[in-house]
RNA sequence: GCCCGGGUGGUGUAGUCCGGCCCAACAUGUGGGCCUGUCGAGCCCACGCCCCGGGUUCAAAUCCCGGCCCGGGCGCCA
């Protein structure tokens, strides 16, 4: 039967055991030859002495390409001078599939390679353990969202990616075909999980794939990224903050918990963060920008510049609260007082902002206004609107970048280290 | 899109400032050889590289122009 490398210990010894894996490395010592197996949950020393393993066996060995997947199988040896204090002495070695030499790059981490080296090489890239180790994590943040939030009563649903306007003005969309019709790739799920409060679910999360034809050339975003987003009626934007904080916090908690052979891999140590996180509003942003030398005229987005200066001042993941209503898309929520600001927040992580959220207007009129206000035409956003006019219930939401999370967790310096196969400006391959 | 810095064996770098001592160096790799305790194995031999297109010059990896691509920063954006 099969097992993974980690399986097997050195109590096991004398016990044969059938691993599957590939040759990460060979190491000929003329009548010892030590064959290093990989497989996803790490390595296992395959030993042959010359004199103890078959001819054939040792001769296979012996050729082996690195890289090439192989079946091996063997008695455990507990041996302390073995890595992990056992090795293979293997009865059977199969070649399942040679690989090509010379290698696109270095598995073994010897020689480095540079990220747009290794985006272009993914598959070989993504063998290297500490790659595979922030795709291990990123698959127990995913597990960890759903989990936490079907247990406060959200339920998961899909929307439609294919749509036929913008969703909030402010960028830019990629344009597709649809039979005889023009439609686009959707930038967010706002009004389709707007349009599920009108429809009574109460609690809804979506985690899908958002689009941004933006020509940005940074560090921190792509043109196709991983949302997660919730909505929930009933409730205002304290309300939604308070989710965002506890999912964080929950998400921490199980990392540490369930990835601490991952955590260790990429030399992070997780933090869980103390709830409730700070909240710092906007026009305090500000002075704290003002204070270190970056001034933003108020009513104008934070630069990175300013929000790095905050970051500096406040550690981990805060709140930024009261956004300029004019600052943020047409349906967040003013305040009641003070109409010139609104009920929105953004969750930062340091300098990067993770998350935006708010409370949304849920009066017809109202919205209609500020849609027009925003220079948007009402009618474009027909079937969105009618979901206003039948009892809509007061609610409130947030969308959280799936990448820029990951990033901030560990401390990534490039997001496109959290994607698999990264779409940018350049990149549309592989 | 803008500003800066880059593009040299499969990979990662040195060399470019100040053209010739560069038929290009180092590491890793690849092929072969030696070696029974490696774990970045070691030792010996060999193989393999100047982004593309123009220009200047007796002479270009090196200088100039254009293009494409990469990195960092900015902008836009989340």
């Amino acid at each position: 039967m099969r097992m993974y490398t980690s399986e097997i210990t050195p109590e096991m010894d004398g016990k044969v055991v059938k691993l599957f894996g590939w040759v990460h490395e060979v190491r000929d010592h003329g009548g010892l030859i030590f064959l290093v197996l990989r497989d996803r949950e790490g390595f296992a020393q395959i030993t042959l002495p010359k004199k103890v393993v078959s001819k054939e066996v040792f001769n296979t060995a012996r050729s082996l390409k690195r890289e090439s997947v192989v079946a091996v199988e063997g008695k455990v040896k507990a041996e302390p001078k073995a890595p992990n204090g056992f090795e293979i002495i293997p009865d059977i070695i199969t070649l399942l599939n040679e690989a090509e030499a010379p290698l696109p790059l270095e598995v073994t981490e010897k020689v480095p390679a540079e990220l747009d080296t290794r985006l272009d090489y993914r598959f070989m890239d993504l063998r290297r353990p500490k790659v595979q180790a922030i795709f291990r994590i990123r698959h127990q943040v995913m597990q960890s969202v759903r989990e936490f939030l079907s247990k406060e009563g959200f339920i998961e649903v899909n929307t439609p990616k294919i749509v036929s306007t913008a969703t909030e003005g402010g960028t830019e969309l990629f344009p597709i075909s649809y039979f005889e019709k023009e439609a686009f790739l959707n930038q967010s799920p706002q009004l389709y999980k707007q349009v599920l409060m009108g429809a009574g679910f109460e609690k809804v999360f979506e985690i899908g794939p958002i689009f941004r034809a933006e020509e940005h050339n940074t560090t921190r975003h792509l043109n196709e990224a991983i949302s997660i987003d919730i909505e929930m009626s009933f409730t205002d934007h304290e309300g939604v903050m308070g989710v965002l904080e506890r999912l964080i916090a929950k998400i921490c908690e199980d990392i540490n918990q369930k990835c601490s052979k991952y955590l260790d891999l990429l030399g992070i140590k997780l933090e869980i963060p103390e709830l409730p996180l700070p909240r710092i509003t906007y026009e305090e942003a500000l002075k704290m920008a003002k204070s270190k030398g970056e001034e933003i005229p108020w009513g104008e987005d934070l630069s990175l510049q300013a929000l790095k200066a905050i970051g500096e001042e406040i550690n981990g993941y805060y709140f930024i609260v009261d956004w300029p209503t004019d600052a943020k898309p047409f349906y967040v929520m003013p305040h009641e007082n003070r109409p010139e600001i609104s009920k929105s927040f953004d969750l930062m992580h340091s300098w990067l902002e993770l998350a935006s959220g708010a409370q949304r207007i849920h009066r017809y009129d109202v919205l209609v206004n500020r849609i027009k206000a925003k220079g948007l035409q009402p009618e474009s956003f027909g079937f969105y609107l009618d979901a206003f006019r039948y009892g809509m219930p007061p609610h409130a939401g947030w969308g959280l970048g799936a990448e820029r999370l990951l990033m901030s967790l560990l401390d990534l310096k490039n997001i496109r280290e959290a994607v698999l196969f990264p779409r940018d400006r350049q990149r549309l391959v592989p």
